[in-house]
DNA sequence: CGGCTGACTGCGA
DNA sequence: TTCGCAGCCAGCC
């Protein structure tokens, strides 16, 4: 039954609906790493989300910059080019920014209420 | 095969 | 409100 290559098969399928799921979220709108985990199935791995995301080929333009964590903080903004880069992709996309953190409040956006 | 890390989240004190 | 702990999953040594 090839349930071990199977469980590999999901994993490798896992990190290619984060990027699917990422790759749908809209212009000016950010997500947290749970609601896409949740989405894909996998509420509680909102860590392994992360760990895919660090392993986004470029060649997908993935907009992980519109990815952010529950608080709205830029978890990731420390792996791109510049730490300000992230912030500066969301403002450029009229993401307004309350301190260091995104107004998920006003730019929060659910795949599970789009699909 | 075993253990550690990490772009997270939720709950309790 | 802030701080700390535990749980979850994938990737790497």
């Amino acid at each position: 039954m090839s349930a071990e290559k199977d469980k590999q098969k999901n994993a490798a399928e896992f990190r290619r609906r984060v990027y699917a799921v990422v790759a749908t979220i809209p212009e000016g709108k950010v997500t947290t790493y749970g609601a896409i985990a949740r989405y894909i199935g996998a509420a509680a791995s909102s860590r392994a989300v992360g760990s895919a995301m660090m392993a986004v080929p470029d060649d997908l333009a993935i907009p992980c910059h519109r990815v952010v964590n529950k608080n709205g903080c830029l978890s990731g903004s420390h792996y791109f080019a510049t730490p300000t880069l992230m912030r500066d992709l969301l403002e450029d996309e009229k993401v307004k920014f309350k301190k260091n953190s995104v107004v998920m409040e006003e730019h929060f956006w659910d795949p599970s209420g789009e699909e």
